[in-house]
DNA sequence: TCTGGGGTCCTAGGACCC
DNA sequence: TCTGGGGTCCTAGGACCC
């Protein structure tokens, strides 16, 4: 079969942690609200049962919004922004905390939900996925539909669904009408709606390359298509390049990948203030050590040792540097990641404040296939009957 | 009062080995 | 009287994604 005759489905939830908030506080319908604040944000109930929501506008701290509801972004406040602008933008719009619990409680439901369907199912995070259903019965729409009305039915919740030839094309076309959105793409698609959109709506294509493409004159996947493959050789490499070239003509090979191994498991904090390496150096050490402790935590619960253990700092410039270590013995251990760590931390000058701290450990492997290493045989020659 | 947290993948240079 | 040539591991940084 060739890949082209594929059909791969993403399926993308929408404003999913908002939304899931929408079916605790149901009352906030219509409303703009933003997900992203801490335990303060957290709605305080009166006495007559009623709620009293948090404001945008009584935020402070350094924390980025999340997601926001339709509402909210019809003010301009998107995810990644930072909270206090957002608050500029929208004063009055609803604050929440982030609720994680919730968020992956309502993740399993609609994955197991479609999981009914098939078991080709790629995990994309936690709000999106994709779907081979190149070998289930129905004709494509039939398809999504019964998809998204399983969704529907597991959580309350809408979702956005593509199907498609393959995965870029899938990921582009389940935002082409979100939300709530049923769209259906082939090949014979391709120049009426998906070359007239921006380059950085291909899923790859970031805010760097794409700012370096418009400098070169190519805003749209189109201008991609029509461009000089030495051209865009000259000013991204062969590799890239080429693959610029292929999106651009919608091809894209990659399977949908049913399962994978962690890499690496992580922890990292941003301070409320800046922090002085020697002055708040027993906060510093504190923190430190909580991140080892928490990743050891991860480790250990999920399974896992690591081989590699490396920190992150982001100094008050938000200069970010990073170090790692390898180690002789994989570990899940708190004390050997923070001994390793704390190897790594000599090697950085710590010449400014430190706005964030983080540890990291990769090199993973499952801790039921690590080969416990035999006891080292003790070299005796001349004790063999003792 | 700009700019979170948890990930993956890629590149590139040097060490080291055969 | 220059400087082979792969392959793999380690490390640092950066782009990108959700």
């Amino acid at each position: 079969m060739t890949l082209d005759t594929r059909r791969i489905a993403h399926l993308d939830m929408d404003a999913f942690y908002a939304s899931v908030e929408l079916l605790r506080y149901p009352e906030l319908r219509g409303q703009p609200v933003v997900i992203g604040g801490g335990r303060d944000a957290i709605p305080e109930t009166l006495a007559d049962g009623s709620r009293r929501f948090r404001r945008l506008r009584d935020y402070a701290g350094r924390g980025v919004v999340t997601t926001s509801t339709y509402e909210a972004r019809a003010l301009g406040v998107f995810s990644a922004m930072g909270m206090m602008k957002a608050a500029q933008l929208a004063p009055d719009a609803i604050l929440l905390p982030t609720d994680f619990d919730s968020y992956r409680h309502y993740s399993r439901l609609f994955k197991a939900a479609i999981a009914t369907f098939t078991l080709q199912i790629e995990n994309r995070g936690i709000d999106e996925i994709y779907i081979d259903v190149t070998d289930l019965p129905g004709d494509a729409r039939d398809i999504g539909a019964r998809m998204k009305q399983a969704v529907r039915e597991a959580t309350g919740l809408t979702c956005s669904i593509c199907i498609a030839p393959n995965k870029l094309l899938a990921k582009i076309g389940s935002e082409l009408d979100k939300p709530d959105g049923l769209t259906l793409l082939t090949m014979d698609d391709l120049e009426r709606r998906i070359w007239p959109l921006p380059a950085r709506k291909v899923n790859g294509i970031g805010p760097k390359a794409s700012e370096k493409l418009a400098a070169l004159g190519f805003h749209t996947v189109g201008d991609l298509a029509a461009a000089d493959l030495g051209v865009l050789q000259t000013h991204f490499g062969r590799s890239y390049a080429a693959w610029l070239a292929q999106i651009a003509q919608g091809h894209d090979d990659r399977p949908v990948v049913v399962s994978s191994e962690p890499k690496s498991m992580s922890r990292e904090t941003t301070f409320e203030r800046d922090l002085h390496p020697r002055h708040d150096r027993a906060v510093l050490s504190a923190a430190f050590t909580g991140l080892c402790v928490r990743v050891a935590e991860d480790l250990a619960r999920k399974g896992y040792l690591g081989r590699t253990v490396g920190i992150k700092l982001r100094f008050d410039d938000f200069r970010t540097v990073t170090r790692d270590l390898t180690i002789p013995a994989p570990t899940a251990d708190a004390t050997a990641i923070r001994r390793a760590a704390t190897e790594c931390l000599k090697r950085i000058t710590l010449d400014r404040k430190l706005r964030l701290l983080g540890v990291r450990v990769s090199a993973l492997t499952d801790e039921k296939h690590v080969d416990v290493p035999e006891p080292v045989q003790a070299e005796l020659p001349f004790d063999h009957d003792a």
